[in-house]
DNA sequence: ACCGACCACTAGCGCGCGCTAGTTCTGGGT
DNA sequence: ACCCAGAACTAGCGCGCGCTAGTGGTCGGT
């Protein structure tokens, strides 16, 4: 066997601590402590500090993250609770910028999606986490299990009122409502999946529309739940009642709406023009190709990062609408 | 202010520990270690045993995770690593059933998708844990960092053949093959995304579909990478070289083809069948549905879940052929 | 009366790391 | 010759928990 570095600190396996580094550098830990996290206050030598630096990648030590955390006080992991819509291209790029902006200050984001059976701890039980972001507010339960974790940063804060990154997702029926409107139809319909999990969302994207429906003068939308078994029947009714604008929830409700349309004689956009949201890649591929409204994801991102991030609580950055119309055949 | 119980034990914030416990229930830490894990080999009374209870419930005792890990030696996390395939249906059935799986071993499945712009540290470095599953081989660079992580069972491991998940994963296109054989498709393409983080996979599948084309006696068929600006032009010449069925990567590829071929004028399947893969909700949406394969996600979750925690890496479970055709109409 | 077995606990180490409170060693000023 | 400031370190505590090695107490058997 080649001589490799596992073998010669001893017990096979074990892992790289760094106490071995500071043996193999001849300083104590501390010292190994100050070079690699380059500690503020302390003087070291130039001579040391190479010493220690090349003993450590020469043995591949890695921090042992638990260790640090305990030592610490804190995991300098963020989590991400997502909902469980299915996840557009938007979504990705948001927790992609926001994931950059935290690694930027040193944290990790982590991302994740509640099973639907309740798991026996929830998962910043497990993690431990610094801050955790919910895209769906907490329930009290949620809430109280959060501050006995310890959790120091919870957004959307239980007791306070929503924040702008939350809200802003129920803002694209403005845009959906203002287009066709801008085209000329009276009557317009809310679509939405079946879904219990996107309820809370879906629910608020309606007030919205009906919001923005009355203040541009028109007819009192309706919002009807489009299922695939029925959706016949939902389309045809619109049709009858003279309803020619649907404002879909996310780009799937408006696939099915349009496709449904299509079998049952319709022609879109002349009988029934439909709106997406989400941009998702299906918008495009989709025959004809889905008007939607597009999330400017890193924008949300970098905001979402700054929320988590930020020393005081009570004063929060401001977010700039990161919605955009994208106009295609379906409207 | 009400006394809450946080401010009864003194620093405000302060999180609860098992020594808090252990001084108000007036016992050992030992002790309240005993009776919260139920440590075989422990005998505690009654009395004593509901004391301790009752404290740790009433002052919603958390165990710090970082110390147990510290102290255990183990984080009872388990890290899948996603690809950045947009996740289908299927694929998410998988991933709870395995992390059902896993909380009744007690252990965590956290899901990943590691970023485009390569994290300053993995994340499995970062959390420590038990075993990591990937869908795609780690390269060197990762094993390496693996092995210093502490990581203890890898899966694909390096090193080792590919297990029979993933070359699973990989064996779609014979059920689509053998369809479209069965329809009497002589002359097939193969059909994938432009996207390189699916290469590898659509690579295997690529080798999957020649490999069952051949031992069917079927021309061989051609790879085309299918893009929207130019999918028009490959659907045309597959016409013109007589190609009459498509097996396609997945399901956004195939909703492609048959929309390009809708708009090119061909008629599906008549003209050209397409079979997709994952069952993804599109797959029924669109219009024509589309012909897929589905793959059965709880059956792979529990294998999953059982080569992560298996304590003889050597000895492998036996894993079912996951895979159904689902027969639509474009094909 | 004494012993051993068993029950019901407790003292305290060790996990790996961050960090405070020293300690030793220069080298320049008086 | 002495002092003292600063540079360059080190000793060792504490984070919260799991767990081993005890320790006292009770009870049945001889």
């Amino acid at each position: 066997m080649a001589g490799n570095v596992e073998k010669q600190t001893g017990g096979a396996g074990r892992r790289v601590t760094a106490a071995d580094i500071a043996r193999a550098a001849g300083v104590s830990r501390a010292t190994v402590g100050f070079v690699l996290n380059d500690t503020p206050g302390q003087t070291i030598s130039q001579d040391t500090r190479r010493r220690v630096l090349a003993e450590a990648e020469r043995q591949g030590y890695r921090p042992h993250s638990a260790a640090r955390a305990l030592a610490s006080g804190s995991s300098r992991i963020v989590l991400a609770v997502l909902p469980d819509w299915p996840m557009g291209f938007s979504m990705r790029t948001t927790l992609e910028a926001a994931s950059l902006a935290l690694q930027e200050q040193g944290r990790t984001l982590i991302t994740h999606t509640p099973p639907h059976r309740a798991a026996a701890r929830p998962l910043w039980e497990v993690l431990d986490p610094e801050a955790v972001l919910g895209f769906v507010p907490f329930t009290d339960e949620q809430a109280r299990s959060l501050r006995a974790s310890g959790v120091r940063r919870v957004l959307p804060d239980p007791g306070e009122p929503l924040p702008d990154f939350l809200t802003g997702l129920a803002e694209g029926p403005r845009l959906q409502v203002e287009h066709l409107a801008a085209r000329g139809h009276r009557r317009l319909a809310f679509a939405t999946p079946e879904e219990e999990r996107v309820r809370s969302l879906a629910e608020e994207r309606a007030r919205t529309t009906r919001e923005h429906a009355a203040r541009l003068g028109l007819e009192p939308p309706q919002v009807h739940t489009l299922r695939i078994e029925d959706a016949a029947d939902t389309v045809r009714a619109w049709h009858r009642a003279g309803v020619t604008g649907v404002v879909a929830y996310n780009d799937d409700t408006a696939a099915l709406a349009v496709g449904t349309a299509l079998r049952t004689g319709l022609r879109v956009p002349e009988d029934l023009a439909v709106v997406g949201h989400d941009d998702s890649p299906i918008a495009s591929l989709f025959v004809p190709s889905l008007s939607t409204v597009y999330l400017d994801g890193d924008t949300l991102g970098r905001h979402l990062a700054a929320l988590a991030l930020r020393p005081d609580p009570t004063e929060a950055p401001e977010l700039p609408s990161p919605l955009t119309l994208v106009l295609r055949e379906s409207a």
